[in-house]
DNA sequence: AATTTTCACAACCGCCACGCC
DNA sequence: AGGCGTGGCGGTTGTGAAAAT
């Protein structure tokens, strides 16, 4: 015999796509009555001819009253952003931290407005690291005639100028006998100390984890840390770490225990 | 002005965990 | 102990609006 994994078997004829108002009032009237919860005989018993599941989410996403609407605010993001470095995609997790924003809104955000950025710097990283090794093969081998120029591309000034936070540089190696063999392009923060040594200040963090005494937390925030780990510290380390792979290494994103505006 | 691209949002799907019988 | 229903989560898709070309 199959097994229904989740949810109740799809029933032949059930409303799917976008709410109708009326659904909506049928719905709010039925849960204001008698509370969340047994989603599928709110269905019934409510006279929608959805599942289940549908109306739930209806109901989570945007039915529900003390939802926030409108554009997600700079401070919001900020949080966003910190407690993404902290736990990952854990967006209902994060989505606590909201109130009034929901972990599909949240995760929308996410996706249209970071992992645009999330792919460049992981571009940014791959380039650094053939740079670097190119920088290195040239020391060893100072003999080498080959010439390197450092200057930036028409690419990356866009993408600076997009951003408006990166550094990006271009190196053309040229060897002299066999003209121009490699082109590269590498984007780093001004100074990586400029990251690195940022002493982490003061934030919502503590008062989170400190006041709300969120530490001895037993729920999935504690089980979110990597290896458990329970420590202020290291919990801020890895934010910042975090951060420092997300933005590539761009100063002005990394986490320093505060907003990003 | 027409077309294409990007953004923002709503909704669905598959899966997992848990509790009840 | 295992089947089943339910609640919830994260990933993905579809679509209309806005912006860019």
């Amino acid at each position: 015999m199959v097994r229904m994994m989740g949810w109740e078997a799809p029933k032949i004829g059930l409303r799917k796509g976008p709410w109708t108002p009326q659904e909506d009032m049928l719905l709010t009237e039925y849960v204001n009555l008698h509370g969340e919860g047994r989603w599928s005989s709110v269905a019934k018993s409510a006279g929608l001819n959805r599942s289940g599941k549908s109306c739930r989410l209806r109901w989570v996403n945007y039915l529900r009253p003390g939802l926030k609407r409108g554009h997600i605010t700079p401070q919001e993001e900020g949080i966003i952003i910190e407690l993404h470095a902290l736990w990952g995609n854990k967006w209902s997790t994060i989505a606590r931290y909201l109130p009034g924003r929901t972990d599909n809104e949240i995760k929308n955000y996410w996706r249209t407005h970071f992992k645009k950025r999330e792919k460049f710097s992981l571009k940014q990283q791959k380039r650094k690291a053939q740079i670097l090794k190119l920088k290195q093969q040239q020391q060893e081998k100072p003999d080498r005639k080959d010439e390197i120029k450092i200057h930036q591309t028409e690419e990356e000034e866009e993408e600076a100028g997009v951003n408006g936070k990166v550094n990006s540089e271009a190196v053309e190696i040229t060897d002299q006998s066999q003209g121009k063999v490699q082109e590269m392009v590498s984007v780093y923060p001004i100074s990586e100390d400029q990251c690195l040594s940022q002493e982490p200040a003061a934030s919502w963090i503590d008062q989170y984890l400190v006041d709300e005494g969120l530490w001895n937390l037993e729920d999935d925030h504690h089980r979110h840390q990597p290896g458990n780990c329970c420590n202020k510290t290291s919990i801020q380390n890895q934010a910042n770490s975090a951060y420092y792979n997300y933005f590539g290494g761009d100063a002005s994103y990394v986490y320093n225990g505060g907003y990003i505006f």
